[in-house]
DNA sequence: GCGTGACATATTGTCGACAATATGATCAAA
DNA sequence: TTTGATCATATTGTCGACAATATGTCACGC
């Protein structure tokens, strides 16, 4: 039984369920609540100091983007990442993204495009201070991939990119361990990607960003099966 | 005020909330309840004859799909559909999609394929009989994509798709009006994607799945543009 | 006539209790 | 010992009532 999980401080939200459901969601995402574990209504309203009612509606929507399987009448759990379901999602990242990517490079403005820019030299100078062990890959990454996805100017990408999907590989990360230091050769793939955004040339952005995906999915694959030995 | 809204005959689903979800659902796609209409939980638990306890979390389901806009203290209204927002859905299917049609390529199995063709016979032979008329876009259109999808093998995409998108796609429909005999086209195009997968060839698969999914956007564009003069 | 603020009403959010179902333990028979 | 059925327990599903919030109305002043 985890002794604090309960992440409920004074942030008022609009409404309990909503409270609960960013609570939850960040215990799952930091691996407070184990993949696989179960979660019983009752404790979790007690922890969270609410009724059952709200507590429902945040696992319902927790359920919605695939953190928690629920079966009638039997109960949540806390989702379990296999090596196929994780290969469903970068598939799915893969092509969401490289669309993304070409949006993009059609409608972002140029003022945009300089800041992604500085946001990549950040990046390298990060990369540098801590010569390579930073944990770029872990939000900075994710940081570049949002800004192309908040480019696209597609509300339903951003949404199931940044409210779905990028959740779930980061809990994948948890799982699979430590990755080799890809932050250079990462670093690198992103200034190609934003090169091309800058030339406006939306058929490479869309190629090197779902080459980029892909990749960064055959290292993932890897260790999952090494794992699995 | 709709009269008789509640699809709820003797079908017994394992909850009350997966009744009223499904029954929803139903109303929203079929034009029952109308785009931009206001739910009221009270009301719709009477004509369910359930509380509203199921009721919300059936609400708070379709809310996530996209088919239900909800502010919180203020109340939920059934989507409205502008172009802006269907625009995005077109691009996010073609991303998907096109992912699918590859994935296809790659791992349907030659019966599948087999099966497939003898689908798109069929149609053929629907279309003949009703002389175009058919109504082959609402239902046998999205048959054919269906399968597609399925044959992907990939599970996240396969809910997105089928479980939102060619819901939001259909409502769209319905709002814009008729559209122009499109039926022969699609079915031409249909049977090259087929070919594409029977000979293995992703890339190929790929790009004609995009670019028929793309070129069904431009006709749902061309006609929203009218209606708005 | 028009804007502004207070009030009544309608609707959603939350709660605690009860009913329905699944899970795990116990015991009997092979 | 193992298998199977029976029962107690834990947990989820559902309900009705109350609290909190927004929406619409009406009087009032300008």
């Amino acid at each position: 039984m985890p002794e604090a999980t309960a992440n409920l401080p004074t942030e008022d939200a609009p409404t309990l369920a909503q409270r609960a459901f960013d609570g939850i969601k960040t215990d799952i995402i930091n691996g407070q609540l184990a993949q696989g574990s179960k979660i019983v209504e009752a404790d979790l309203a007690l922890q969270y100091g609410i009724s059952r009612g709200p507590l429902r509606e945040a696992i319902n929507r927790l359920e919605q983007m695939n953190l928690v399987v629920r079966i009638p009448h039997a109960g949540a759990r806390v989702v379990t990442l296999d090596a196929s379901m994780m290969e469903d999602i970068y598939r799915a990242r893969e092509a969401l993204e490289g669309m993304a990517a070409r949006l993009a490079a059609r409608l972002m403005t140029d003022e945009e495009i300089t800041a992604l820019q500085q946001l990549l030299d950040q990046h390298e100078n990060e990369i540098s201070e801590t010569n390579g062990k930073t944990y770029f890959q872990r939000e900075g990454n994710i940081d570049f991939h949002y800004r192309i996805a908040e480019a696209s100017r597609n509300q339903w990408i951003l949404q199931n990119l940044n409210g779905e999907l990028y959740y779930l590989i980061r809990m994948g990360r948890r799982r699979s361990g430590q990755y080799p230091d890809r932050a250079r050769a990462a670093l690198e793939q992103h200034r190609q990607i934003a090169a091309a955004i800058s030339a406006r040339d939306e058929e490479l952005a869309e190629l090197l960003m779902r080459r980029h995906i892909s990749g960064a999915w055959l290292i993932v694959q890897h260790i999952l099966e090494e794992r699995n030995d």
